[in-house]
DNA sequence: AAAAAAT
């Protein structure tokens, strides 16, 4: 079904179609039109199927944009959901007039009362300031005609019930409520009954939890080499944009330095920072500033980033749900996408819940070599010299290595030129700055039981099928996890996790490249 | 045992 088979009016059409937006997902299909009958919806469905227009169309379209009151209330579970919906709904709204405001913690409470007062017609918010604001009677619910309770059931994770249920009871009676969850627990369930009337329940057959347009990996590596294998696997794959999830926010901050140091663009996101700092990193990586983006589980949900083409679980979740959020960052709008887990050896009987709550294996990948993520960074690095070369940027290069640019020139061939800054800008492996992440504290132990394999029968953890994961390993599962810089030989295959595969030590510079600098001269 | 969310 397409967008203009629904019965919305020419403003909000002329913005949908400027999104780009065409044919209906199966949770807009079906929501949209009962929502517009003024029904009230359960919609569950999994995140990444376009909840926002699902609920957020039918919303902008009963807004009275005349009546400067508040008439429709968001609440999210945490605070760059909160900005995210509003600004899709912003987006939506914008031909119409329509003004929404978001609301949170972490940042100025007065500047929010403010763009409050300055009229409003939607609110996105998070529980805590919005109960915070009702207080202060700053935020006036009597005219809401719209209630939504996004990500329903993480609000309830969280703790929220009981704020929600102290916001609702502000909210009149008469209103439209729309729910929308992943999972139906009984809680959810019971919300339903308590504060809907005779909600229709709109479920997306979410027979898969995860989509095939991710490839799922997992890599075994000892907790002490976890860090190392990760950014040879970066260079190697080059992902475009990155998120790595951490299990802690410690182990956020640690991450975020150690990719800085091996010269990875990036910045986090974790609770603990303040909250414009959050806001600003995740605008940074949408737009495409930072290449990494490390995070704890406040990012595995809802986040809408397009082009993410790679989730590294530095830490295996330890909560199952939240690796099915956290890879559904990517593989998203109908892009593929790779997620790649670390397992630690005691931490297979996770690896192992995980995929039985997916219903899905994951591909055994095998670590790149120091030497293997070497080349891949080399032939980056040429490809851009090239491409700067053609763009006449050299010259700005060389400069910023402090060389005088026109001599350089001059005296160098431009392949010359490219080898001579590939020294400069590619680091040999060995001469890698050394990066510490701190230990964190291992996983409790997960004992079998409720149908999960643990480390009983049928788990990877317990080494009985340690053949067959060799022959996993191999590089037939990694198709398309590489590019073409794959080993020409396969004479060192098994070297992995084993010895044998150090490089020779070599002394300079030139040589360690592969490249010796001759002047034009010379032959 | 961790993270998120009001100050």
């Amino acid at each position: 079904m397409k967008f203009n088979e629904f019965n919305l009016s020419a403003a909000l059409l002329a913005e949908i179609e400027k999104a780009g937006f065409v044919e209906a997902s199966p949770i807009q299909e079906q929501t949209i039109p009962l929502a517009l009958e003024g029904k009230d919806v359960i919609g569950q469905a999994q995140t990444g199927t376009g909840k926002t227009a699902a609920f957020g169309l039918p919303t902008l379209e009963k807004i009275d944009v005349d009546n400067t009151v508040i008439q429709a209330l968001v609440i999210a579970p945490t605070r760059e959901l909160a900005v995210q919906s509003q600004e899709e709904l912003f987006r939506f709204g914008r031909s119409k007039g329509v003004k929404v405001r978001s609301v949170y913690g972490g940042s100025s409470i007065e500047k929010q009362i403010k763009a409050l007062k300055s009229g409003a017609h939607i609110v996105v918010g998070t529980p805590g300031r919005l109960l915070d604001l009702i207080k202060r009677k700053a935020l006036k619910l009597d005219h809401i005609e719209t209630l939504i309770l996004d990500e329903a059931d993480e609000m309830l994770n969280m703790g929220f019930l009981e704020d929600i249920e102290a916001i609702i009871s502000r909210v009149p009676e008469t209103r439209q409520t729309l729910l929308f969850s992943a999972t139906m627990p009984e809680a959810i369930k019971r919300i339903g009954v308590q504060f809907m009337k005779e909600p229709e329940h709109v479920k997306i057959a979410a027979k898969e939890l995860t989509t095939d347009l991710v490839d799922q990996y997992y890599i075994r590596v000892k907790e002490g080499e976890k860090f190392d294998t990760m950014t040879r696997l970066m260079d190697v794959e080059q992902p475009e944009l990155a998120i790595v999830f951490g299990r802690t926010k410690r182990r956020v901050d640690e991450l975020i330095r150690g990719l800085k140091i091996r010269g990875f663009r990036t910045e986090g996101i974790h609770g603990d920072l303040d909250q414009n700092k959050r806001l600003r990193v995740l605008r940074d990586f949408k737009n495409g500033n930072l290449d990494v983006l490390v995070a704890t589980d406040v990012a595995a949900r809802g986040l809408d980033i397009s082009g993410v083409t790679h989730v590294y679980n530095y830490d295996i979740p330890q909560d199952p749900e939240s690796y099915v959020h956290r890879i559904g960052r990517t593989g998203r709008a109908g892009k593929t996408g790779q997620s790649i887990t670390f397992v630690s050896p005691n931490e297979m009987g996770y690896l192992q819940i995980i995929e039985n709550l997916t219903k899905k294996r994951m591909k055994g990948m095998k670590p790149a070599t120091a030497e293997e993520a070497f080349q891949a960074k080399k032939q980056v690095a040429l490809k851009k010299i090239e491409r700067d070369f053609e763009d006449e940027k050299i010259r700005t290069n060389f400069e910023k290595f402090g060389k005088d640019a026109r001599k350089l020139a001059a005296e160098f061939t431009p392949e010359e030129l490219a080898m001579y800054i590939l020294s400069l800008t590619v680091q040999d492996p060995d001469s890698l700055p050394e990066v510490e992440i701190a230990r964190e504290k291992p996983l409790p132990f997960k004992p079998s039981g409720g149908g999960f394999g643990g480390k009983g029968k049928g788990g990877r953890g317990n080494g009985r099928r340690g053949d067959q994961r060799r022959d996993r390993n191999r590089r037939d599962d990694r198709e398309g996890g590489r590019r073409d810089f794959k080993r020409k030989s396969n004479k060192n295959s098994r070297d992995f996790e084993g010895k044998g595969n150090k490089r020779p030590h070599r002394t300079s510079n030139e040589k360690k490249n592969g490249f010796v600098i001759r002047n034009k001269g010379d032959k």
